[in-house]
DNA sequence: ATAGGGTCCGTACCATGGTACGGAGTCAAG
DNA sequence: CTTGACTCCGTACCATGGTACGGACCCTAT
């Protein structure tokens, strides 16, 4: 399916027109040449190009800059295994370290939930809730 | 301990003295009245705003913007419970969306790591190790 | 062949959460 | 009573990840 349009690409992504744009300019995505009648016409996509966006997101909520998933997409063509690798480990780290926080958040919440749960009008203590984690 | 200087209320809170000013900017922490003779003296801060200034931090940890901190300060004084509990059940789910988010994250790398981890030099696909969470 | 909707592109603007700068004032120690 | 470190304050700047705008062009259906 090698006619995709812009608009096209980015719903499958779910995604901005303007957002693609702005991943080619960033160098995440390729700029396919221009198709169609006396040049000039209009860019057509293809399923690499949804392949590579769905990664980006996903890299994207795995905590990874723009910048290093243009790193990454490097890599991919390059295979370079051990710097992969290296990436791979550091965010698998940063992301245990963050998941566990979130966790710590996680109940700090359910207590100040909870807190201001019950029907009397106590004092609901916001700040307090977050103090003994 | 009513007494620290602002760099002594920033190492507490482990954050920069340009940070502090900009929470009190944001209004997230109160500017006490400058002390000492001639007036015109150094604001002076004390344990609350040590305890604020950490409920800031893991206020943000939990996902919260700014913007919705300074909402929950100011509720922590008018115990309005039911618009705190409406705020920490909105940012529970999100939280645990959020987790499992990086939960689901977390295994694509963990299959990433794996996959460029054999010694042997073939593909490590990047891209492909996002591709069936 | 003309209208409409989509594309292309450059450039500008935005929100969030800070960080830096520079000049004037303050304070404690020597 | 001066030196050096710190404070105060306004204003400017920054990085990240977009979002918006506007004029020109293209493409399809009527």
């Amino acid at each position: 399916m090698p006619g995709m349009t812009i608009a096209a690409l980015a719903r499958e992504g779910g995604v901005g027109v303007e957002t693609v744009r702005y991943y080619q300019r960033r160098g995440l995505l390729e700029t396919p040449e221009r198709g169609g009648p006396g040049l000039g016409g209009i860019r057509r996509y293809g399923n690499d190009d949804v392949r590579r966006l769905r990664f980006i997101r996903s890299a994207q909520a795995a905590g990874f800059t723009l910048e290093q998933i243009a790193e990454l997409i490097e890599l991919d063509a390059t295979d370079d295994r051990s710097r992969a690798r290296e990436l791979a480990r550091e965010r698998l780290a940063a992301l245990d370290a963050r998941i566990a926080e979130l966790q710590a958040a996680r109940s700090a919440l359910a207590r100040l939930e909870r807190a201001c749960g019950t029907g009397a009008a106590g004092p609901c203590p916001i700040i307090e809730a977050f103090e003994h984690p």
